[in-house]
DNA sequence: ATTTCATATCAAGATATATTGATGTATTTT
DNA sequence: AAAATACATCAATATATCTTGATATGAAAT
């Protein structure tokens, strides 16, 4: 029960749903490519990854300064089919353009 | 989005999964009964059902002063998958024991 | 080694959701 | 018609979650 409820509380927010979507969009992204394409603030960022990430969704890979978050692999069935459901939405997202490396 | 947030926002709530879990296993069940099934007051049981029956789970039939609840039918893919995975959690149930015409 | 950069974490306030007890509304029983 | 029953809704409080700004950590560059 409370691996679901985790899962569950990982999607009750529409900015994690729309994380989850972006990077099953673009595959491996790193924190600040979401930032910039969210334009939301580091912090705020970086908190939902973590949840996403806890919650089984999403796992990390650290080389050097960055962190690049993929979906994890492989995925249960049930999370599986909320992958699948948010891809059904149609989310209007934002595009991937700046990273860090290209702004320094 | 905005129905799917709705459909994972029900099932943010461990009560919410037990009832509907409670009416996957007895099929149509009237309020008094889960309330005592639960042993909750009456006006949570009432709240939790509206949310269920809001998000799209369930479906109500009122027949006389009794309002009898059920899973909603046809539900859509995902609802199910969500309904499929709760089924295999393996909660524990109160079991359905005594309803208002019994005690009355 | 110091500074800079990318990310993570913390503490405070803001916002949302859950619980409770009281009250409202039908419906049935007497 | 009056009382009782089953359920729904409301208002207040309690609890959980989100957002923000500040600070911490750890890697890279100077």
């Amino acid at each position: 029960m409370n691996i679901f409820l985790q899962s569950i509380g990982a999607l009750n927010d529409e900015t994690r749903v729309q994380i989850l979507e972006f990077i099953q969009k673009n595959g491996e992204v790193c924190v600040c490519e979401i930032e910039n394409a969210f334009n939301m603030i580091q912090s705020r960022i970086s908190r939902h990854l973590k949840i996403l990430k806890d919650a089984g969704f999403l796992k990390v890979d650290r080389r050097g300064k960055w962190a690049y978050y993929s979906i994890r692999s492989p995925l249960d069935r049930f999370r599986l089919a909320c992958l699948e459901e948010i891809g059904y939405l149609g989310i209007e997202l934002p595009s991937k353009s700046l990273t860090c490396k290209d702004i320094s």
